[in-house]
DNA sequence: ATTATAAATCGGATTTTCTCGATATATGGA
DNA sequence: TCCATATATCGAGAAAATCCGATTTATAAT
């Protein structure tokens, strides 16, 4: 658990967004033709505007701050919230700050 | 309370040094010579190596963004920790995060 | 095997951030 | 008024982040 990772990571309004649309997949990501349980697949977030690289590039980063957990099914990927992760970080900084 | 802002001003670890010193101040500066209770003097701040141009503007950063609160006395510019807006910043961020 | 789809990676252009030294501004004291 | 000290701002260079289109890799279906 970086916290100077999760900050940068979190310092991003593209990155920021997708964190919240995975709240609530079912009202942000109604054209998913997937069950929501196995998460959201990664080329739903294009919907943000952004390229198809661009996209992955943000949820790399998201995902190697351990903010997020991707699991491959077949030929897609799909993300969920690391809920673990993000409530730590939100501990420890509300500790360290 | 702009959230973006301060993310964005924390996402730097030098200016998260700044705060964290300021948490002690009496710990971390022990060369200054005026009381803390006017604050840390902008000038203790170069002790993390950085230009005196560089803290100057780490410490604006910082004061846009709600975290310090500054003033002047005489010559000297004091700086303190702005709790009120860390508290409803960490306070907003679990809630949103 | 070939083709199609999904996602990651590459290479490069643009923008933003970080940093510095030099200069400007503000205050205080002689 | 003139000089010293403290801080802010300016201008520029280096580094990092952002973004894209093109390509590569991985999986699946025909």
């Amino acid at each position: 658990m970086d916290k100077d990772e999760i900050l940068k990571a979190l310092a991003n309004p593209a990155r920021m967004d997708i964190l919240n649309w995975l709240k609530n997949p079912e009202e942000h990501f109604p054209t998913q033709e997937h069950p929501f349980e196995m998460g959201v697949c990664a080329s739903q977030f294009e919907r943000c505007g952004l390229s198809q690289s661009t996209v992955s590039s943000h949820l790399g980063i998201l995902h190697r701050a351990g903010l997020v957990t991707s699991k491959r099914v077949g030929q897609w990927i799909f993300y969920k919230r690391n809920e673990e992760t993000i409530a730590a970080f939100l501990q420890q900084l509300t500790q360290d700050l």
